[in-house]
DNA sequence: TTGTAACGTTACAGATCGTCGCATATAGGA
DNA sequence: TCCTATATGCGACGATCTGTAACGTTACAA
């Protein structure tokens, strides 16, 4: 449960965002879609070390690999913050919403919206284990 | 305003930590109360290097340095959620909430009562512009 | 001028990351 | 069956970042 993925760096990020975005992906769409022109060897290695650190998975397809997002980005990202909240602040997400707030990234009007929201998608998506 | 800080190292935080902790701070008194004994060299060139990357910052006491906190906790907090949120969901606070939820790291009911403290730490702090 | 405290500089090894070249396996067609 | 094109993995190299520290430098009191 402890699950705390590893950083990405630039270039990992920017394929990750890719496998996010446009479903499963071989190498060869992900060198497509990439900003920078890289070679495939490049794409490969850096699919697999994003496989290696746990954010991707892969299928086989014929003799062609298949990447697919092992976590969802909303998960990834609400982890990362966790681990923000941890290391600042002890754990105390009240600090560092306070935080924000107090550095105009988020208004109380806003946060109120939010939960709000969450409550509705808690909702909509049903009810489960508690 | 797109101060966007460096990543810290695990001594680096843990340095920056006793820097926000304790008011302003030494070289010698951050040494002495570091979970590892270090020689003072390796402390001072974390301090400095803390400095370079904006997190603090010196004046000067004699010709002792005392460090200060650039910004606060909570504030450096906020900024690194910032930049996961943008990273990960184009900048959608709503997105990463929902995550936080649908992982259990949050609840809606938290999530109001944070609402109800932001605003309460608002005006406690006493309204200022907008 | 000399000992000493407080600093900065330089260094070095280990881990990451971006980037590839290259060896290897294998599906089909000649 | 053997050869070629294609898709993979492995190993590497240079740049950067970190943790850690030995040393050289400077200012000041005795």
């Amino acid at each position: 449960m402890d699950d705390r993925l590893p950083e990405l760096g630039d270039l990992e990020h920017e394929v990750m965002q890719l496998v996010w975005a446009h479903g499963p992906v071989t190498a060869e769409i992900v060198r497509e879609r990439l900003s920078r022109r890289l070679k495939e060897s490049t794409v490969r290695t850096v699919l697999r070390r994003l496989e290696e650190k746990g954010y991707a998975n892969h299928t086989v397809d014929g003799r062609t690999y298949v990447y697919h997002a092992a976590e969802e980005r909303s998960r990834v990202a609400a982890k990362a913050v966790q681990r923000i909240v941890d290391w600042f602040c002890n754990g105390s997400m009240e600090e560092v919403l306070v935080g924000m707030v107090d550095n105009a990234m988020l208004d109380q009007q806003q946060l109120r919206t939010l939960a709000d929201q969450v409550a509705k998608a808690k909702k909509a998506r049903g009810v489960k284990k508690e």
